[in-house]
Formats: C-alpha cells, structure tokens, sequence
DNA sequence: ATACTTATGAGATAAAGTATCATCATGGAG
DNA sequence: CTCCATGATGATACTTTATCTCATAAGTAT
C-alpha cells in the first residue's frame, strides 16, 4: 500500500508505513477516529492526512454516513468504477463490478430528461458468516 | 405538509406553518443552513427540529454528501421505496420508481453472498434546463 | 377561559475534521 | 557518507454542523 503513495512522490515516512501496515489487514469498514485509536504513536492529524492520501491514490473507498461521518474500506480495484455491498450487521465490506448495473443504468438513462453523467450504487446486505453465526 | 404532520400527532405551530410554506415551493436540494437563512425570524434549532420532523413523516428526504453534510428534498414519494436523480450543475432532484432496477437487484443478489436487505441508486445528470442554457 | 402539554429560542455543547506552525525526518546532491 | 532543502509530523487551536438544555411561550382539549 506503500507503494502508491511512493508513485506519487509522496516519502516513506515511519507513521505512513505503520497506517499501511494495519489497513494491509483490513476487511471491513471503519471510521479514522477508530483507525487512530488503534494508532496511539500516530497523531490523529496525521491519521487525517495519510488516509486521505491513500484516497487520492486509490487504495481506499470513502463512504458517506448519513450520520455525516465517513467511513473507509480498503480497495483492490482502485480508481476504476465499482460498487460495493457492505453487511448492515458486522460491517464487511466487498467490492464489485457488475456489467449489469451498466447495462441498467443506460437503460434507465433513456426514460431520464437530459445527460446521466454518474451513478452510486450500495447495497446492504446479511453476509453469510452473520446468518450463519445467528442460526446458532 | 403541515398535514403530515397533524397526522402524526404534531401541533401546527407558527413556525412550523412558515418552514412547510416556504418548503411547498422548493424543487431543488437545499441545506438546513440555507433554508434557515432564508427563514430569519425562526431559529435555526426550530428549523433542524422541523426539518427532521418532516424527514420522519415521509415528507422529505435526506441525501449525505461527500463533504459530511446533508442535502434534503421534498418528497412526493414519502416513505415509499423510490430512488433520486440530481442534477450536477443545478441541484434539480427527481424522484423515481423503476421497476427496471428493483429487478436487477434481485438478479445481482443471486451472485452476493448473503441475503441483500436493502439498496441505494443514486443518479447524477445534467438536466435539460442546464444542458440547454449551456448551448446558448 | 383554563390548565396541561408541547414547542420555541438562545446559547451552550458536542463531534468531526481542518489549519497552523514550530520542529523533525527523509532522500537526493555532492 | 554527510549535508541540506523540502516535505511531514505533532500538538493544539479552530471551524463547521448539528444537538442539547432549560426557561419561556404557544397550542389544544375541555
């Protein structure tokens, strides 16, 4: 994760590598604030700083609350156009592409009055391992 | 509007008689701040409790932006399922209902693990008012 | 008209994120 | 390898958005 933040000129500081390292791991949404908890050599500023670089280079998705907080998720896909379905019960999040939601969206596009220039797409899910673990 | 909420049990003050006034009017997405600004002689706790209240009765709706705060919309549809377009440049909001996209994301659950709760399209456009004033 | 209850206003408070700035570390030039 | 210019950090102050508090005012049922 380094990495891209290195390809855009940016240095391989201490905190830097340590914020990488933990977000590495990551598999599920989270907020800054409990990323920087998590971090209690890393001030919180800096915590700011470097996930918001990590967005502008891609390597993480940020997502609006309607709380008005952000939450974050790591990205594989990057840059690229993609959706994401998050489970409503234990946060998980996965990424996906789905020619389908193209394909439905210019479709829809046809009965809209003027241009669709963009398109957000989030679904919310109960992922497997929550049914399975409330089957119990 | 102010109906909406005498249903609910609400008393039908002054200052709720002037927010739903001035709301019957909009068709754009507006703030809380902005609509307070245009609302001197009714405090701005008044117009966030209202506002809130009016969110609660199905009479509007919320939208979180990216920069953590809220844009909200008056609301035909109400509590009813539909989904929104926005216009980029002029801040229009549409609501729609398409059978069209309820049915793609009950073909897209098949290929996600878990059970899909709940969705949100969001659609950004250039609107034709917009797109014709441009040409001019 | 009265009494009870709910709503309002003003300001205090809370929470999330950004800006400032002196100090320190990084990485390239020599 | 060392030095230096630049970029990064940390601590804290600040800004913005929204909610909470509580004394006062207004609605509504009778």
């Amino acid at each position: 994760m380094m990495t891209v933040l290195e390809d855009l000129g940016y240095r391989t500081t201490f905190p830097r590598k340590v914020i990488a390292n933990l977000l590495e791991e990551k598999r599920d949404i989270f907020t800054i604030e409990a990323l920087s908890e998590e971090l209690p050599s890393v001030s919180r500023a800096t915590v700011y700083r470097t996930v918001n670089l990590l967005l502008e280079a891609g390597a993480i998705c940020k997502h609006a609350a309607m709380d008005g907080t952000h939450v974050y998720s790591v990205s594989r896909i990057g840059h690229h156009h993609h959706h994401h379905y998050v489970c409503v019960k234990c946060g998980a999040v996965e990424e996906f592409r789905a020619a389908a939601v193209e394909r439905l969206i210019r479709s829809i596009a046809a009965d809209i009055p003027g241009q669709v220039i963009d398109h957000r797409i989030e679904l919310y899910v109960d992922c497997n391992r929550c049914s399975a673990s409330e089957g119990a």
